[in-house]
DNA sequence: GATGAATGAGGTTTCATTCAT
DNA sequence: GATGAATGAAACCTCATTCAT
C-alpha cells in the first residue's frame, strides 16, 4: 500500500501540462517499441524537453517506465473500484467490469501495452516484486473482497477459494485486453476466432465471456 | 499447417547432440535475459562454437529466437495433442491438460518463459502473425476440435461459442503456465493468494481451476 | 540546384576549427583507403572526438563520405566558376581551367581521390543519381553555357552538339586531375609516356592538351 | 610484356567450361557489388564449386579479380589490336576504334565494370604499378605506334608528343566506355546531355566525338 | 532550473581464409 | 582433386547517462 515514488522531487513540481505531455510521449514510445529498445532520449524531444532536465525528473530509464506505467494504470484501477464498491450482484458487478475493460482497452491501449511489457520483465526478483505490488495489490484486494461478500451472501458457490477465483478471473480480463491492445494476443484471437478482434461483434464477445464467468461462479445443483 | 523452418540447412546437418546443446543455451539465455537483451555471443561460446558458425546455422538473432522457442513449444504441442485425442470426455481432458501444463511448466521453465516474452512482442505485423500462426494454430484446433465434439455429444453446453470458450480456455491453461515460471506472474500469484505458487498446494490449485473450468463449460437446469 | 545537407544540424553548430579537422581527417581516410576500408572510428579518433559525436554529426558512414566530398568539390567549383564567367575567349578559359586543375589536384589531391571512389561507385542508382546531381551539376553548367556563348560569339566550330563537347572537355581535364593525384592513372600516364607525372614537365603536358583542346574546338577551313 | 600469372596452375588444368563459368560468375559478383562487398564464397557457390576448390585455383580474393579482370581485357585487346594494325588511316582507325568500344561496351559491361572499379583502387604502389602494366601496356602500344606512323606519312599534326595525345585518346575512349556502362557515368552523361546514354542516339555520339578527335589530331593551315 | 554536447562500451553481423577429411 | 565446416577479427551503429555551463 506503501506506494512508491518512481521520480524525483522536481517532477512533482512541473506544472501538470508538462507532467502529463512526459508521461504520455513516453507511454506512446514504451507501448510502441518496447522497453529495451525504447530511447529516452527521443522521449525527451518528443516532449519538448532537454534529456538533461528528463534526467533532473527520473532517474533512470526505468523510472520513467515505471512511472508511465502506473499513470495509466491508476485510471483503470479507478473506474474498477467504483465498479467494485457498488451495491451490484456480483455477476452485474462482472458484467459492468468486462464493458468498462473492453472500452478502457480501446481509449487507453498504450498503457495495456506497458502492462503486457512489464508482464514478460526480466530483472531482480526484488524490483520485480516491488513492481508487482505497485500494480496488482489493488486490484487484487477489489476482486477478493468484492468475492467475499458475495460468497458470504450465498449469491455464488461456496467451494471455491476466493483468491484463486479472483486470479483466474483477473486472468481472463487481462487477457481479453491483451486481445484488445497487444499483437501477438490479437493475432492469437484471430486464429482461435478467425476474425480480427476489431471487426468482431463486441457484444457476442462480451455475452460469451459472461455466460463462462457466471456458470464459473455459480453452482446450482 | 506447412511450418516453415527459420534455420539455415547447415543446422539440419549437425549431429543431434550439438543440435540439443545450441537449442538449450540459446533457450537459458533467451529465457533469463529477454530477447534484446540477451547476446548471440554469449550463446555461441557456451554452446562452444564460434559466433561465426552461428550465422551458418542462424540468419539473424531472431530466428535462433524462433527456432528455440518452436522447440520448446512442439514437446507441449505433442503432450496436448495426445490428450485431446483420447476417448475421454472433455472434463476429463481438462484435468489431464491442467496437469500435463504444471509438469511440463516445472520441466521446461525456460521455454514457457520464452513464450511469456513473445507474447509481448513489439515487432512488425507481418513477422508476429507468422510466428502466432506457427505457435497457436495447432493447439486451437485441438482445443476447439475437442470442444465441438463434446458439443455433439451433449456433454457440455450448448450455448457457447466454442472458439470463444476455447480462447478463454486457454487464457486460463497459459495464465497458470506463467505462473508457475515468469516472475511477474508468480509474483502476481503470491499477491492474489499470499503464497509463492512454488510452496502452493499444487492439487488444490488443479482443483480450483478445474471446478472453475467445469461450472464454465456445464450448464445444469 | 538546391543542395541536400548530408550532416545533421549538431554539425553546422560545431565550431569551425573541429568541422575541418573532422573533414580533413575523414578525406585522408577515405582517400587513403577507400569507402569500404575506411574506418569511421578510425576517424574520429584522429579528429579527437568519440564516436558517438560523430554519429551526432552524421547519421551514417555515406553522409560523412559525402560531405567530406562536397567540401572539397566546393572549393574547386569556386575557382573554376570565377574563371567561366570571365571576359575570356573560350580557349583562354581552357588554358586557365586547365592551369587550374593542375594547381588544384596537387593541393587538394584527395579530394580528387574521393572524386576518383565515387566514380566507381556500386549502390543503388537512385543515391549515385543525387550525388552525381550534387557533384556534375554546376560543373555541367558553367562548362556548357561558356561554349554556347562561344558559339553564338562564332569563336568556336558551329557543327558541334555544346552538351557532348562540353562532357568531352571535362572527360579530359578529369582524367588529368586523376592523373596528378590517383594511383591507377598515374601508373597509367607513366606507362603512356614513360615518365612519372610528377617528374613531368607541366607545362608540356599543359601545353599538348590545349592544342589538342584548341583544335578539337575550332574548325578552320 | 611477361604476363605474370595470378591464379594456381591448378586452375590451369580444369576444364574451359568450368573455368569460364568460374570468370564469368566473378565478374558478375565484382561488377555488381565492388570489390570489397563482393563475396568470395557466394562467387564459388554460385559457379557451383566448393569455396575449398577455389583457394585451390586462386591464392586471394584479389588473384581472382585479377584473373576475371584479365579474361575480359583480352576479348578487346584482341579486337583493338586488329583494328590498329590495319592499313587505315588513323581517322579511320580512330572511327572503328569508337564503334568496336561501343559495341564492345554493351556487350561485356561487366569487364568494364571491372575495370573502372580497379581505376579506383587503393593498394600498395607496387601492386598497382603491376596490374597498369598488365592492362594498359598493349593498349598504349598500339595507339603510339598508330599514331607515330600516321605522323611519319604527315597524316596528322607534327606538333604533337604522340604518347600525350595517345593518352588524350584513350582517356576520351575509356570515358565513354563508363559512360555506356558504369553507373556514376552513366548519371554525369545524363547531367550533361539531358538525356540517358542507352536512349542516346549512338551515331550521333560517335560522330560528335569523332569530329572532336579528328580535328584535334589535325592542324589544317 | 535548464541545456545538449559528449562519452564509449557493447552488440549484431560479415567474410576471407584454413584445414581435416 | 574436392569438400564445406569452422574460425574470429573487425566494423558500424546505438543509447543510457554525465556534467560543464
Amino acid at each position: 500500500m506503501l506506494q512508491k515514488k518512481y521520480n524525483k522531487d522536481a517532477f512533482d513540481r512541473v506544472d501538470e501540462e508538462r507532467r502529463n505531455l512526459i508521461l504520455e510521449v513516453g507511454t506512446e514510445e514504451f507501448s510502441s517499441k518496447g522497453y529495451e529498445s525504447a530511447n529516452i532520449n527521443v522521449i525527451a524531444k518528443k516532449a519538448g524537453i532537454s534529456i538533461g532536465l528528463m534526467y533532473k525528473y527520473f532517474a533512470t530509464k526505468e523510472d520513467l517506465f515505471i512511472t508511465c506505467l502506473k499513470y495509466g494504470t491508476d485510471i483503470l484501477e479507478k473506474a474498477l473500484y467504483d465498479i467494485m464498491i457498488s451495491d451490484d450482484k456480483l455477476l452485474k458487478k462482472a458484467e459492468k467490469l468486462i464493458r468498462t475493460i473492453c472500452l478502457h482497452s480501446k481509449q487507453h491501449a498504450n498503457y495495456i501495452k506497458m502492462y503486457n511489457e512489464i508482464c514478460a520483465e526480466k530483472g531482480s526478483i526484488e524490483r520485480i516484486r516491488v513492481i508487482v505490488e505497485e500494480i496488482e495489490s489493488k486490484r487484487s484486494f477489489i476482486y477478493v473482497t468484492s468475492i467475499c461478500q458475495a460468497m458470504e451472501k450465498g449469491d455464488v458457490r461456496a467451494d471455491m477459494n476466493p483468491k484463486l477465483f479472483a486470479l483466474f478471473l483477473d486472468n481472463l480480463l487481462t487477457s481479453l485486453q491483451f486481445a484488445y491492445t497487444c499483437d501477438y494476443y490479437r493475432e492469437k484471437f484471430r486464429v482461435y476466432t478467425g476474425i480480427d478482434v476489431n471487426e468482431a461483434d463486441d457484444e457476442q464477445v462480451i455475452d460469451q465471456l459472461l455466460r463462462f464467468i457466471e456458470s464459473a461462479f455459480t453452482l446450482e445443483k
